[in-house]
DNA sequence: TTGTGTTTTATTGCCTCC
DNA sequence: GGAGGCAATAAAACACAA
C-alpha cells in the first residue's frame, strides 16, 4: 500500500514535472515549423531525428507536430468558413480547407502518404525551398526527400518553376537545401528507404478517395499561381496581388490584397520610410518574430541553441521574449511557408535585383529556421559554450551541405551581430520582409475572420514592434552592423517598418499609408 | 498590479489501420 | 494489440487592458 503511494506519489510528481509546461525555445519551434512546412507528417524517423536534432524528445516532436495540425486545421477551417461566407467561388481555398480538415490521420499512414496529401503538395511545391532544421540534420543523412518527389507528382510545374528559380539563385541556403535532395534531373531519389515504400504506398481513407481529386484541385491552383509567379513575374510581393483575386475570383481578393499590402513592396525606394517603422499588424508580427527571434539571435548566436531547453537562466530569459513573439507569429509561419519564402524570394530578386539583398534576407531566415540548427552553425564561430550546454547538439553536424556560403554568412553576422541592437536591428528588417509577405496573406485573412480578435493580437504584436522598434531605432542609430545596413537597403524592409511609424502615430508617407489602407480596407471587408 | 483572454504544451481517450 | 493520429481537456505562459 505504501508501495504503492510511493509509486504514486513518484508518478505524480514526474507527472507534474512534465506536465509542468516548458515552451520551447525559439529555435526549437523555428525547427519544428520548418519541418513541420515540409512534412506535416513525418514519418518516426524524421520525428526521431528531429528530436535529436532540436533537444527534444520525441514524444514532444509528436506531440507538437499532432498539435501543430490541429491548429492548422482549425485555422483552416476558420479560413474556409469565413471564405464560404466571403466567396463561394473561393474554391481554392476551400479545397484546401476541405483537405485538410479532412485530412485528419485518421489512418496513420498518412504520414506515408503525405506525398498525396495536397497540404503536403503544397507545401512541398512552394516549401520545399524553404528551408528547414530537420532538413539539414535529415538532409546530412539522406534521409527524407519523398516530399519533393511528391511535389512533382502534382505541382510539378510550379514546385520545378520555383526550384528552378531558387536554384538558379543558387544562393539560397534553403534553396541549396532542398536542391540537394534533387537528382540532376531534379527528380527526388528516394533516399530514405521508408520514403521509398512510402512512395509506393497509396492513400487510404480520405487520401484514397480524395487525394487526386484534391490533388488535381490544388495543383490547378498550384499552377495558376506558378505561372503567374513565371510569368508575371517575381514580385509577387507587388504583382501577385492582382493576381490571387483573378485566381480566387474575388475571394480571396481580400486576403490577398491585404496580404500584399502589408508588405507591399511598391514602396521601396521611399526615402522616407524608415526602416524601423514597419506595419503594425502583420509586419509587425513577423517582425517581432524575428527580430525577437534575432535577439535570440543572440541567443542563436549566443546561445541558445544549446540550451535548448535547459530552460535555464540565461537562455529562459532571452527565450521569452522571443517566444512572445514567437508565439504569435508561429501560427502564421507554419500556415504561410509557401507564400512567404516564395514571395520573398522573388521580391527580394526582382525588386531589387540584388542577390545579395536576396541572399542576405535568406541568411537572415537561414539564422532563424536554422534556429535548431543554424544556431549551431553560427556556434562554430563562437557559440561553443551555449552548445555546451545541451550535449545533443553536435557541431561538427550542424553544417550541412551546401550551406556553406550562408553558413558562413551567418557566421559573420553572428560575428557583428553579437550586440543585442545590432542583431535586432538585423533581424527586424530583414526577415519581416521575407517571410511577412507571404504571412500576411494568411494573417491578413484571419484578421478578417477573427475580427476584432486578430485585431487585439495585432495590436499586441504591434506594441512589442514597437518596443522593439525602439529597440532597433536606437541600436540603428547607435550601431549598425555592415550586414545589417545592407539589409536595411532593402526598401522591402522599410516598407515594412513603416508600419511601425503608422503604428506609433508617426507621419505616414502616403504611399504607404495607402498600403496600410487597401490592407485594412480589405481585411474589412 | 491584477484580471482576463489567448496561445502553447502536455496528457488522456478514442479511433483507424496493419 | 501496437502504432499513429485526432480530439478534448487542463494547465502554464503570455499579452493586454483596466
Amino acid at each position: 500500500m505504501e508501495a504503492s503511494n510511493e509509486l504514486q506519489s513518484e508518478e505524480n510528481k514526474s507527472m507534474d514535472k512534465n506536465r509542468k509546461r516548458k515552451l520551447k525555445t525559439p529555435a526549437q519551434v523555428a525547427g519544428l515549423e520548418n519541418f513541420y512546412n515540409e512534412h506535416k507528417y513525418p514519418t518516426e524517423e524524421m520525428k526521431s531525428e528531429l528530436a535529436e536534432d532540436l533537444g527534444l524528445t520525441e514524444k514532444q516532436v509528436s506531440g507538437w507536430f499532432c498539435h501543430r495540425r490541429l491548429k492548422d486545421k482549425r485555422l483552416m477551417k476558420d479560413e474556409a468558413v469565413a471564405n464560404g461566407r466571403q466567396d463561394r467561388s473561393s474554391g481554392v481555398i476551400q479545397d484546401r480547407g476541405s483537405g485538410l480538415g479532412q485530412d485528419s490521420c485518421g489512418s496513420s499512414k498518412h504520414g506515408d502518404y503525405k506525398y498525396l496529401d495536397p497540404k503536403e503538395v503544397e507545401s512541398q511545391g512552394l516549401h520545399n525551398n524553404g528551408f528547414s532544421a530537420a532538413d539539414i540534420a535529415y538532409g546530412n543523412r539522406n534521409h527524407h526527400t519523398e516530399n519533393i518527389s511528391g511535389m512533382e507528382d502534382t505541382s510539378s510545374e510550379s514546385s520545378s518553376y520555383l526550384q528552378d528559380r531558387l536554384f538558379l539563385q543558387g544562393q539560397d541556403p534553403y534553396d541549396m537545401e532542398s536542391s540537394r535532395y534533387l537528382t540532376p534531373n531534379r527528380a527526388l531519389p528516394p533516399l530514405n528507404p521508408k520514403s521509398a515504400i512510402n512512395m509506393r504506398h497509396k492513400p487510404s481513407g480520405y487520401l484514397k478517395v480524395k487525394g487526386e481529386i484534391e490533388n488535381a484541385a490544388i495543383t490547378a491552383v498550384k499552377k495558376q499561381f506558378g505561372r503567374n509567379y513565371r510569368e508575371d513575374g517575381p514580385l509577387l510581393g507587388v504583382e501577385f496581388d492582382p493576381l490571387p483575386p483573378g485566381a480566387f475570383e474575388g475571394k480571396n481578393a481580400g486576403p490577398v490584397h491585404e496580404s500584399y499590402g502589408v508588405a507591399n513592396p511598391v514602396l521601396p525606394n521611399s526615402p522616407d520610410i524608415s526602416p524601423v517603422k514597419r506595419q503594425p499588424s502583420l509586419s509587425s508580427r513577423y517582425d517581432t518574430y524575428y527580430t525577437k527571434f534575432s535577439s535570440q539571435d543572440s541567443h542563436i548566436e549566443g546561445v541558445d541553441f544549446g540550451s535548448l531547453h535547459d530552460g535555464s537562466g540565461f537562455q529562459d530569459k532571452q527565450d521569452k521574449k522571443a517566444r512572445q513573439s514567437m508565439k504569435q507569429r508561429q501560427t502564421f509561419y507554419g500556415n504561410n511557408h509557401f507564400p512567404g519564402r516564395n514571395s520573398s524570394l522573388d521580391l527580394y530578386e526582382d525588386d531589387n535585383g540584388e542577390a545579395s539583398a536576396y541572399n542576405s534576407t535568406k541568411n537572415h531566415r537561414i539564422c532563424i529556421t536554422r534556429g535548431v540548427e543554424g544556431m549551431r552553425s553560427d556556434s562554430t564561430s563562437n557559440q561553443s559554450d551555449h552548445y555546451e550546454e545541451n550535449p545533443m547538439i553536435k557541431q561538427t553536424d550542424l553544417l550541412p551541405h551546401g550551406y556553406d556560403n550562408f553558413n558562413l554568412k551567418n557566421v559573420q553576422r553572428s560575428g557583428h551581430v553579437k550586440s543585442k541592437h545590432s542583431n535586432s536591428v538585423r533581424n527586424s528588417h530583414i526577415p519581416v520582409d521575407t517571410e511577412e509577405r507571404g504571412l500576411s496573406t494568411r494573417m491578413a485573412k484571419e484578421e478578417i475572420f477573427n475580427g476584432g480578435k486578430k485585431a487585439k493580437k495585432i495590436h499586441r504584436d504591434a506594441d512589442g514592434a514597437r518596443m522593439l522598434s525602439k529597440e532597433i531605432t536606437d541600436a540603428k542609430r547607435t550601431k549598425v552592423d555592415p550586414l545589417h545596413q545592407y539589409h536595411v537597403k532593402q526598401a522591402p524592409i522599410a516598407e515594412i517598418d513603416q508600419r511601425k511609424i503608422q503604428r506609433s502615430g508617426a507621419p505616414i508617407p502616403s504611399s504607404f499609408s495607402e498600403d496600410e489602407t487597401a490592407d485594412t480596407s480589405s481585411s474589412l471587408g
